[in-house]
This record gives C-alpha cells, structure tokens and sequence, in this order.
DNA sequence: GCTGTATGGGAGAGCGCTCTCCCATGAACT
DNA sequence: AGTTCATGGGAGAGCGCTCTCCCATACAGC
C-alpha cells in the first residue's frame, strides 16, 4: 500500500519518460512547457504518488518554506504562567488568525517560546540553521533583542505590537490611543463623572497610549485628572488595583480597565465592596477576549481585530522573505467599542 | 559583523586542518576522535560561527529533527471556535507542556489546525515532504483517520486521550472514571445526597468514563440513580444543562460537570435560579483550567496533570520515531482532587 | 537557402551534509 | 621480527532537488 523509499523525481521523470529538469518545470511552473507534456508529467506524478523532498529542496533553494512564531515575555519562566499566557484568549485569538493566513501557503508555524537569553540564542540558531525563513514575535513585554539577533543571522521579522525602541522589525499595532479615547467617550455618555483607570504595565506603549487616550477624553469632557492604578494585565492585578483605587476615590463611578481579565478581577472587587456593575458603578474592559463574553455582568469593551491583524502580520512578513531589501513597515489597526453590561 | 554565505563543514575543515568527516564526526559525536583534534575543531567551529545546515544533513539523514502537534476538532472551522479552542486552557497547559519537554533537543513543534478532511490531506502531505518525523495529535472529537493516514506515510503519532475505535496510534490518557468516583466520594463526604451530573459528549470516551466513574461512586454512597444531561464541555452548554437539571429535580444538591467550563456555566444557571453555592447545591468540575480558579465561588475540580502529560505524549514520540518498530503504547495518570469553595 | 530568434527539452553541476569504505599508525601479541 | 588488530583519520559517493547552460527544432525574415 506504501511505497517504500518515497518515489523521487527521477523516478516520475522515468514514468513520463522525460528529464528531471523537465519534471521540476511542471511542478514548479518555473518555465513553459508544451501542454501535451504537462499532462504527462502530472499523470506520472499522479500514479507515483510523488511528493518533492522539502530537505532535498530547501538545500538548493536556500529557503525552508517555513516561519516561527516567537512569545516573548518575561514572566512565563514557571509553566504556570506560560500555560497563562497561551492560555490567553488574545493570544489564542493571534495564534488562530496567524494559522489561518498560512494554511493556503501550505505553511505550519512553529512554536517557540522566549523566556530567557539562553532562549533567544536557541531560536537564533534555529532560525540560523535555516529551519525558517522568518519570525513573527509576539510579545507581552517590550523585548528588544530578537529581531535584532534575528536581522544578524538574516531572518525578517514582524512583530505584533510597535517596540519600546527602534529596531530592525516590521510591526502591526492598534490605535491604542483611539481605544482609551473611545472608554472614555462611552463612559462620559452614559453620564458617568468620576472615571478612574487600571493601566497595564507603563514600560509597554501600548499600556501608555490607551491609558493617554483615555485621559485625553475625559479631558474633552471637562475632566482633567483621572486616578489610576497600575496593573499588569492580569485578573490578580485588576482584583487588587481596584481594591486600591476604592479606597483612594470611594465615589467612583467609572472604571476603564486596560485588559478584560483586569475588568474582570476589578469587577469582582466591586462586589467584595457592595457597588453593583453597572447601576454604581459602570467597567470598561479590553481586548473582547472570552472573560468579557462569558463573564457576569458581560464586559463592554473595546475590541482589537486580532485576526485581521494577524493576516496583516503574516502578509508583512512573506512579503519580506520574498523581497529583504525594503525597510521594515507598520500597519496600524482601528479598535471597536463591543457594549454588554458592565457599563 | 555578519558572515555572507554561512560557513559550511569544508570551511570549518579548512580552518582546523582536517577533514569534512572528522569535524562531522565531532559535531555529531558519532565516532572516537583524538581529544587534540576535538579542541581543534571546536575552536574553528566556534572561529568560523559555524551552524549546521538542517536542510543538507535532513537529505542525507532522512530526519526532520521537527515534529508537529495537530489540533483536531469538528467544531474550529469558524476563526471564534478555533480560538476558542486554542483559548481553552486545557489546551494552553498541555501546548506548554509539549513546549517545554521538546526544548531541551532543540525541537520547536509546527502547530497545525485539523478542520476537514482537506486538511487531514495537507497535513499528511506535509509529513510525507519530510517536514517532520511524527505527530502529537490532539483533538477534542474522536478523529480516526489521522493516525492511520500518517502511519501510512511512515510517521508515528501519539495521541492525547485513548481513540474511540482502535488506532495505530499511542497514547496517553487521564484514569477518567477514578476522576468520577473522586467527584461523587467528595460529594457525598460533604453529605449531599442528590446527585445529578452534566456530562461530556458521550460518543467521547474520556466523558464515558467520567460519567461511569461518577455513577459507580454514587452507588457505593448508596444512591443508584444519578439523573444527568449531555453538554458538549463548554460554559454555554452547562448553563443550558443546569436549566435542564433543575427542572427536572429541583431538590438536587450537588453536580459534577465534566469541564470546568460547564461547571461555571452550572454555577451561574444555579445563581440565576436563586441557588447558592456551595450552601444550596455543592458543584464539582474536571480540569482544573484557569475559570475554575478565577471564577466566584472557585470550582473544586479534578485535575488533570497536563504538563506531566505532555511530556510523556513527547516522550512516547521521540522513542517511535527513533525506533518504529515497537507497537503502539500507552501511559495511563492518576487524577488529583482539587478543594476551592463551590463543594 | 541562409541566418536570426524564439521555444522547449536535456545534461550535469552542485547545494552541505553523512557515512561507508579504505588506509596509516602503533600497540599487543606470537 | 612478523602478524594481528584496534584506533583514528581521509576520500568520495550520494541524498533529491534546482537551475544554468547548451542544444535541437521550428519558423520567420531577407
């Protein structure tokens, strides 16, 4: 039922009674070939049950047909917290989008995780061995050094997420400055006037602009301070900031949260304290990840197109496997305010 | 800074003054060389920045060194669900698992999404190119054809969960039905006496014997009938059961999900009736995912050691591939009870 | 009829490794 | 001293492709 040693091209070329090169052609579409001769080779390949060797391919082609995608953060040394991460519905959302814009290019993402130096230097061997043409890196964490290494060894990468610094990598981001505006905007038309925030961790851009484009809009709306705690993008975190920021501002009416599962820790916080969601208090979250939609009270929040963004991601980076030589560029993505109950 | 053409074997020969063979030799430690020479060629290897070229040595070799971890399911094929999957932390602890037990030889897995029978076609093309030398295959559904089709292309495959229908495929699956008996045991030592249960899709085996396991621990307890309702593992599916459940026997007092997931969404369907928990009626759910820690009251859950799991599935792997001749195997653990509030 | 020019096919080198031979050396026996 | 044998190094084939040449043929233009 199996061919034993796997038919190769010679063998197909034989069966088409034809060369090699001219076997190649027809599988490739590299060059013309007549018609009548195409049909042979493809019946050939047909009853051979022919399929190229990727090693055999890759040796001359220089090119491995095949992408990584790198998680970088800093905290996913314990498996606890990796399994967090995966875990976490916005990168599952990321990760699906990523698979689905390379399945027609016959292409399966490796996996690889980022924890630690020793780490980036594996992946950059990896990469180097030309076991991949390029990467896409998502981060929780501004991490600076891969797609430097990467750069170094030859490898394009696209990274989810404009960096904390400048460096030799493509992006793909959300206006997250038109995100925090947009909490804000809600908020404020749903008559709330005492808006207070959970931040995600200020060393990352993304935590700043969402937490300056909410302050921004409730400035436009006659407010100009907001109290804010800082979290880390995490349910614990949201829990304990929002306990914090009861205690500092205890007529609150108003909460926009930086992540959902912040939201949602916050949310659970307001009932430990008695203030029901949204009569006493409204919560805006982040990221319409599942907690929102699961959730009670359901999350309004405001939406990344993660998966939009992560074919943008893929498209980016193809692109510069195919042709190095433009300089890296960015696509940045508009968020979408999703209401449920919380506010 | 970086060496255009990577250096190659004859390079790294060239500078330690020997030949191709003897620093294959080294690198591979696949032969008795002087201990001199050795020093000599680690230092040219390390002079020149040499990195093997997986393509070259795949070809000769014939082995990916790569190894692919297959996510099937009927229910991906919308982006929603398929993140959903990849979103389920079930998944996230068993990927990090195979992640982390991969690491140490330097494999990184290639993810790919198993939707329809196109794509059990791609992926078992994939695998006969030589991408790579086996699967970790996990599904949600009892998917059959996979393993046969990869057998049949010369690949071993190692499934998460014991197959429904007999495979060529190895194993490694949860004792499911001491899980069930661990859940009415607790039920009934916290003197609940009307059981009912929210089980699994019963054409999965794992959710069978759940459910058998359950039912057996009642009898003992004394109590032969346990009223129950088939949910397809996911909160909404448990909220609907739970409605269901009530109905049918409002006087119940205790109820073992087979998900953590229905087990939130039971919890929820009890508030909404008014119930509370554990006070009124004591929940039990299985996994020990992230919203049975999260969630209020927290789930007491049987857990699944996942991470233990995974490695042993990558274990089982590594062995087939280097040698296939043995049959198919399974490894079998012990689940382990988890207290929080809801029981 | 001769040259110029597409067009399409074949020959063969070579990508960077591994691995089987084969050979040189020296120690350990008779 | 001669033979055997273990030890360690080198030569070179060949893994299955791609791709550059080169050549045969056909056809147009003068």
């Amino acid at each position: 039922m199996s061919a034993d040693p796997s038919p190769t091209l010679e063998d197909v070329a034989r069966v088409a009674g034809v060369s090699r090169a001219t076997v190649s052609r027809v599988i490739n579409e590299t060059r013309n070939v007549a018609p009548e001769i195409q049909e042979v080779v493809r019946r050939a390949v047909e009853a051979t049950g022919y399929v190229p060797n990727r090693a055999a391919r890759s040796l001359v082609t220089r090119r491995s047909e095949a992408v990584g995608v790198v998680v970088a953060g800093t905290d996913l040394s314990d498996s606890l917290n990796a399994g967090q991460f995966l875990t976490d519905p916005f990168f599952g959302r990321l990760l699906t989008g990523i698979i689905g814009a390379l399945k027609p290019r016959g292409i399966f993402p490796a996996l690889m995780l980022a924890e630690n130096e020793a780490d980036d230097l594996a992946i950059t061997a990896y990469f180097k061995q030309g076991n991949a043409d390029g990467a896409l890196l998502i981060s929780t964490y501004p991490d600076e050094r891969l797609p430097g290494m990467l750069a170094e060894v030859g490898r394009p990468s696209v990274r989810f997420a404009r960096p904390a610094r400048p460096a030799p990598v493509s992006y793909v981001d959300l206006a997250h400055r038109e995100g925090g505006r947009m909490a804000a905007a809600h908020l404020a038309s749903v008559g709330r006037r005492r808006p207070v925030a959970i931040t995600g961790p200020m060393e990352i851009p993304a935590a700043q602009e969402r937490q300056a484009g909410y302050e921004e809009g409730w400035a436009r709306h006659g407010c100009p301070f907001v109290p804010s705690v800082e979290g880390g993008f995490t349910y614990d975190s949201g829990e304990r900031a929002m306990k914090e920021l009861l205690d500092r501002v205890p007529d609150l009416d108003a909460v926009f949260a930086a992540s959902d599962l912040m939201a949602q820790g916050a949310i659970h916080a307001l009932g430990d304290h008695g203030r029901r969601v949204p009569e006493d208090v409204a919560v805006v979250g982040f990221d319409d990840s599942a907690p929102a939609r699961l959730s009670r009270p359901g999350i309004t929040t405001i939406r990344q197109p993660l998966e939009e963004m992560a074919a943008a991601m893929v498209r980016l980076l193809l692109q510069r496997i195919e042709d190095p030589s433009p300089d890296p560029t960015s696509v940045i993505f508009d968020p979408v305010l999703v209401l449920r109950e919380s506010a």
